[in-house]
RNA sequence: GCCGGGAUGGCGGAACUGGUAGACGCGCCGGACUCAAAAUCCGGUUCUGGCAACAGAGUGUGGGUUCGAUUCCCUCUCCCGGCACCA
């Protein structure tokens, strides 16, 4: 074993043992318990940044742990190499989207390997790679066949420039980013897929994942949005069939039914018939219903924009009185949701009270809440006003509380067929066709006499040309005769084929699964998906919390209904890790775009008063002044990413690891710090060089746990009590910060022991080899070293079981017992174990600190926790 | 705007089921080693008062439940993630 710790040679030493046995490659064993650890693929953006390390790293150390727990564990990798940056990168340098993606997968997996993650490349899959985006063609095809995928018009932002659809994170404050043109809706025909059809289905899963965090899965069931409710018809007032030029009925959902004579005005969307029909006839509402079609089609923004509306003119007439009551245009009523149009109640609706506050509309109060005593609804708003209580002046309805009004006005409604209860969901069907390049061909061919036909299965994959480079004008496919020039499979005459590429959360959304059979060249999926399927444990960012786990459990569900798979979820355990954040430094230079400064580059300032400033280091050899902006995630815009890449060049892939594991739980969001870097290298640095100190004196004798002193009792129980706390954190908690803070303190107790008798060195050597093993899940390559200088030859560590604590060794005979007096803290006593309450109580009491708080009063009350504390009330 | 989460020393965090607040690490201060510096090692480090023993205060804000609250309930503030075409 070398004096010095050579983390370059450690971990190449290694990775060469590693990489020569094939250590991670692993096949489906039937004799052996499987277990399936899965990170969530990267995007190859062009390198690994510490979001992907901390992911990689969760995913190692579990797996590490259970693969030495006995378990015959996959950890597979791939790239999710479809997808928009791709295609700004050729736009920016004209380099083909195909080529800077492949550049970028070999050099991340180079970054990668140099991580030392135990996984097993023998699978690994691109989605880019016709061999694997067949599968999604193949199975677009039979969502075709069963009606889960189909055809319709959807909205999307449309750059008037470029005259180019963009992307959400395109549109900045309303404008193309760069054109900078004003964003306007378009709808278009996109291909969906019918997610609502399994509502109710992902909803009640979640019932089905106790190991999944409670957080993301009350954020898909509120995505989900299931709420029972009842659809109501408002008869087209005779103005309103001059309009339209037919009868017809305005159709609302609503769940407060119960307020339905509170009613003062119908409020529909900017793009429903009803408004397009005002429009027609009143310029004004033309000009409004144009307004809303400006803006782009994000949700945040249109909650977030001022409500405005306009009354129509046109009316309907309430279902049971006949009353006309006005339709109004609004921006706040989505065409998406429901029907497109809500009923507006201002007494019980606060969104409806402001824009009748707002519009001058009548306020009708028809249910009394038991909580607040109120007559009338009036301004102010108070959320009595939106609870349930009891029916008033609501004809032959009043008097009944909220729940039985709603059943009776549901049954009434039905009775006169102009309404049902019924339940409406929030989420919408998924839309996939993306006027874009870098993507999934969508494979149907648009022939003028056959319509929509499905490309055959015989002649799939439909490939991607890989040499075209997008110039933002547009889909290059579109402009492509090659790509797009085909036969109509039906009829055989000239036909166009589809350029629309599908969402790339498609291809996320079966990877897992293609993992286990990834050289399948026949079908998607076989045999080998029953052995390795669901994942048992899956690690990613928060950020994927909704969409892409949806998404996922969706599309299992559908592989499940052709008989491709054999189970419902897909992902049985599930670990949210948070982001990675870093200081972001700043400067708005007179003209131009705000600079960002890289913090490695910002030097901080202190005044002699006090006062902090930043400057930044530039490239040209000067300083500029910045602002400090605080801490946000780490990103390319923001200039304020670290590069893993020079870390592990520097200290080494474990100091990395060993940073990334320790600085916070992964669940929390991680902040940079060089300091901390620095701290995991100098810990480990400690480590190797304890080791080599007690393995120089040679040899270290068997041991006799029969023939302790008290203090060799102490450290060989607290070597036992750490490998039990560091088991319980790693298998259950998934703390691995405590875990390794754990281990720092048994390494800090090793380092003052200083006992050199044969049984002393004997007790030191079980405490390394207790620190070896328990940190070799999370530094692998010191503690693969480590363990063979400790004098196992023959057998690597990642071989080793793992050990279990011995019970006799945590054995304790006296224990420390806190006392407080009225719940405050004045003293601590040493009691036998096994100690009663009334022992306890008089060891308390002999205290002199307890006594003195304690003084004559008498004690009313005494409260003992079993070996932890005693409290007396006096 | 809606949904979800978070806030604890100078900093990152710990306290697992309501029971010792601040483990572990960073930084800082003092000491050892050194011609000196770096590295390393040893000691100290929540705040206030006190030489000390010790006492009081203290987990974003305000309130509540309890013998006892960082932990449970209510209120407010700020920060972060998601909002369906970033991945």
């Amino acid at each position: 074993m070398d004096e010095i710790y050579d983390p370059a040679a450690v971990e190449r030493a290694a990775q060469e043992h590693w990489e020569r046995l094939r250590a991670f490659e692993v096949r489906e064993d039937p004799s052996r318990p499987k277990y399936y650890c899965l990170s969530m693929f990267p995007y190859p953006s062009g390198r690994c940044h510490m979001g992907h390390v901390r992911n990689y790293t969760i995913g190692d150390v579990i797996t590490r742990f259970m693969r030495m727990q006995g378990y015959n564990v996959l950890q597979p990798m791939g790239w999710d190499a479809f997808g928009l940056p791709a295609e700004n990168a050729a736009m920016q340098n004209g380099v083909p989207p195909a080529k800077w993606t492949y550049d970028n997968i070999a050099y991340m997996k180079m970054q990668l390997r140099s991580l030392g993650l135990a996984l097993d490349w023998s699978r690994e899959l691109a989605t880019c790679d016709p061999r694997y985006y067949r599968w999604n063609q193949w199975l677009f095809l039979r969502m075709l066949e069963r009606g889960i995928a189909y055809k319709k018009t959807g909205v999307v932002n449309w750059d008037p420039v470029d005259q180019t659809v963009l992307a959400n994170e395109q549109v900045i404050d309303g404008r193309g980013w760069r054109t900078g043109a004003l964003i306007e809706k378009r709808e278009i025909p996109m291909y969906y897929l019918r997610i609502t059809a399994y509502a109710d289905e992902l909803l009640e899963g979640l019932d089905s994942l106790p190991g999944w965090p409670e957080r993301v899965k009350l954020m898909q069931a509120n995505w989900i949005g299931r709420s029972e409710g009842c659809e109501i018809a408002f008869p087209y007032a005779p103005d309103t069939r001059d309009a339209l030029r037919s009868d017809g009925v305005l159709k609302v959902f609503t769940t407060r039914a119960d307020t339905l004579f509170g009613v003062t005005f119908m409020a529909v969307a900017a793009e429903h018939p009803i408004a397009a029909a005002a429009a027609a006839r009143n310029p004004e509402i033309a000009a409004f219903v144009e307004e809303c079609r400006r803006g782009s089609v994000m949700e945040a923004d249109l909650a977030t924009q001022e409500k405005k509306g306009k009354p129509t003119g046109l009316h309907v007439l309430h279902p049971f009185t006949g009353e006309p009551i006005e339709v109004w245009v609004a921006n706040y009523v989505l065409m998406t949701y429901g029907e497109g149009a809500v009923m507006g109640v201002p007494a019980h609706d606060e969104r409806d009270f402001e824009f009748a506050q707002k519009h001058g509309l009548r306020i009708r109060t028809v249910v009394r809440s038991k909580t607040g005593a109120y007559e009338e609804v009036r301004a102010p708003w108070i959320d009595a006003y939106g609870e349930y209580g009891v029916t008033v002046d609501s004809g032959e309805f009043s008097g009944l509380e909220s729940q039985a009004a709603i059943d009776a006005i549901a049954a009434a409604l039905e009775k006169k067929g102009l309404g049902r209860k019924r339940v409406q969901f929030r989420l919408r069907d998924w839309g996939i066709s993306r006027q874009r390049y870098w993507g999934c061909p969508i494979p149907i061919i648009h022939c003028d006499s056959c319509g929509d036909v499905p490309v055959p299965d015989d002649q799939l994959p439909v490939v991607l040309p890989e040499n075209l480079v997008p110039d933002g004008t547009g889909n290059p496919l579109a402009k492509t005769p090659s790509f797009y020039e085909c036969t109509c499979p039906k009829c055989g005459a000239k036909a166009r084929r589809e350029t629309d590429t599908m969402d790339t959360f498609v291809d996320s959304s079966w990877y897992f699964l293609r993992y286990a059979c990834a050289d399948a060249e026949d079908a998607a999926v076989d045999s080998r998906v029953d052995y390795w399927l669901p994942v048992d444990q899956y690690i990613g960012g928060i950020e994927h919390a909704i969409l892409h786990l949806l998404y996922s459990r969706f599309w299992t569900r559908v592989m499940r209904d052709l008989g491709l798979v054999k189970f419902d979820e897909p992902f049985s355990n599930l670990l949210t890790q948070g982001m990675v954040l870093n200081h972001i430094y700043s400067r708005q230079p007179a003209e131009g775009r705000r600079e960002y400064f890289n913090p490695a580059d910002v030097e901080k300032i202190q005044g002699e008063d006090g006062s902090v400033r930043y400057v930044a280091h530039t490239p040209d050899g000067g300083t500029v002044e910045v602002e400090y902006e605080g801490l946000g995630t780490m990103s390319k815009s923001k200039n304020n990413g670290v590069d893993p890449q020079q870390l592990v060049e520097r200290y080494g892939a474990d100091t990395v690891r060993l940073f990334a594991m320790f600085t916070a739980p992964p669940e929390q969001t991680l902040e940079w710090s060089d300091e901390g870097v620095q701290g995991a290298y100098r810990f480990l640095r400690r480590l190797w060089h304890a080791v080599y100190e007690h393995v120089s004196a040679g040899p270290a004798p068997a041991l006799d746990p029969a023939a302790l002193t008290a203090a060799q009792r102490d450290l060989r129980r607290m070597s036992h009590q750490t490998l039990a706390k560091v088991t319980d954190d790693i298998g259950r908690r998934r703390t691995f910060n405590t875990a390794i803070a754990a281990v720092m303190e048994l390494l800090n107790a090793v380092t003052r022991f200083d006992d050199t008798t044969p049984q002393g060195r004997a007790v030191r050597h079980e405490a390394f080899e207790i620190v070896t093993m328990a940190l070799s899940p999370i530094v692998p390559h010191i503690c693969h070293a480590l363990w063979k200088a400790l004098g196992h030859d023959s057998k690597a560590l990642i071989d080793e079981r793992w050990p279990q604590p011995d019970p006799a060794a945590l054995v304790q005979d006296e224990i420390e017992i806190v006392v407080q007096v009225n719940g405050k803290l004045r003293g601590r006593v040493r009691v036998p174990v096994n100690a009663d309450e009334a022992r306890i109580r008089e060891t308390a009491l002999a205290d002199e600190q307890v006594r003195k708080f304690v003084a004559d009063k008498p004690i009313r009350k005494t409260i003992v926790v079993p070996g932890k504390l005693v409290n007396l009330v006096v």
